[in-house]
DNA sequence: GACAATTTATACCTATCGGTACATAATTGC
DNA sequence: GCAATTATGTACCGATAGGTATAAATTGTC
């Protein structure tokens, strides 16, 4: 055991807390006051444990991307299921947890990525920002490349641009979210949006 | 005429430059001191001009929907081109907007509406904000419905769904572009998206 | 139990936040 | 030209921003 005064919080938990600050309010909308508050800690104790605001920031940030970013890709793979259905249940299990009312609205990422246009975010966030954005798309094209190898697409549809589409999908969903959506209707949405990716051969 | 002292600047050009400082930082983002700097008056200007910070952030919403939020409708109502060429020329024109380098990435409303979930945006302007997304979505809803009575829709597909389709990958194209998305890259997701607009019989 | 190590709580730092008081400058109607 | 009116510039207000110094409290090691 580590000597000295151990510490009386769950920094795991703490770190939780300050991710559904950062997501509720964005960057510059969090104060520190905010931060300690839902995190139930102090502000030496935050900047012991974390750094200081940026880095608690981009902490939150690559907490966010393993707790509700990668849960998603399963129903991707899911074997026995067409093309279509399984980025249908992609979409679904997103557009469930954008509205999940116990989360705050939206993806968290999504929100950030609307908040690098100018100058409140730091450049070390904006590029933690950019690489979860560039991942997502990388895994997306990856997984298009492998439907076409495996013959599950039809015509001249690049993976590139499919991957595009479905970001698109995830962050329109995600803000519509934001604006008071209901999940029906995210469901309407990505049941007719996925209507692409049947395969039609006449 | 009236009497005292005329007005140094130009008020319609001032709430321009606040608009687009509102539409790079966000509100919250967004600090005194900027908006003066980039409509280069001082603070009691600003004051007796619009108010305080939030009335010119809402005054700056109203004036993008009027400049940048309207121009777009017409291209769905050109005669003489089939239903998914108009939606085609009306996301387009929208992509080329939040791709536009003379402006702020990403469109402003959508920017406003991912701050919505937190503390920091004052209940006026959210009201606004809201205000405005359900006025895009009641307008494509009644431009939907007239498609469906002119018979240029097919299957069972209500208004409303296809308006908050629309919204939807408006709100995506504008992440998108804040995300650094290039001009043909929206095109190439516009064009592939439109397809389920196509009159398809057989 | 003394000591070294570590966390906690309080108090404080400077800078900036949104907003305003006040004196000065400029313009009109009379 | 003078009074009334309006805009401008400076200087300031209390509150809060992010961040830290310091001392008390708690722990393992020897």
């Amino acid at each position: 055991m580590k000597a000295g005064r151990h510490r009386t919080f769950d920094k795991d938990i703490a770190l939780e807390q300050a991710m559904e600050v950062f997501w509720s309010n964005g960057y510059p909308g969090t104060s520190l006051a905010d931060l300690t508050n839902a995190m139930g800690i102090n502000k030496p104790s935050l900047y012991s444990a974390f750094g200081n605001k940026e880095k608690l920031y981009r902490s939150a940030l690559d907490k966010y991307v393993e707790k509700y970013g990668v849960i998603h890709a399963k129903y991707l793979y899911t074997a026995e299921q067409c093309l279509s259905d399984r980025i249908r249940c992609y979409l679904t299990s997103i557009a469930e947890m954008v509205t999940n009312p116990k989360l705050p609205a939206g993806c968290f990422v999504c929100i950030s990525t609307c908040e690098v246009g100018g100058t409140c975010i730091p450049a070390d966030a904006l590029q933690t920002i950019f690489k979860i954005n560039e991942l997502t798309k990388s895994s997306l094209t990856e997984f298009f490349k492998n439907e076409i190898s495996a013959g599950n697409i039809v015509g001249e549809r690049s993976p590139a641009m499919m991957a595009n589409h479905i970001l698109s999908l995830q962050f329109g969903l995600s803000v519509m979210a934001r604006n008071g959506a209901k999940l029906e209707e995210l469901n309407e949405i990505i049941k007719f949006s996925v209507e692409n990716y049947s395969l039609k051969i006449y």
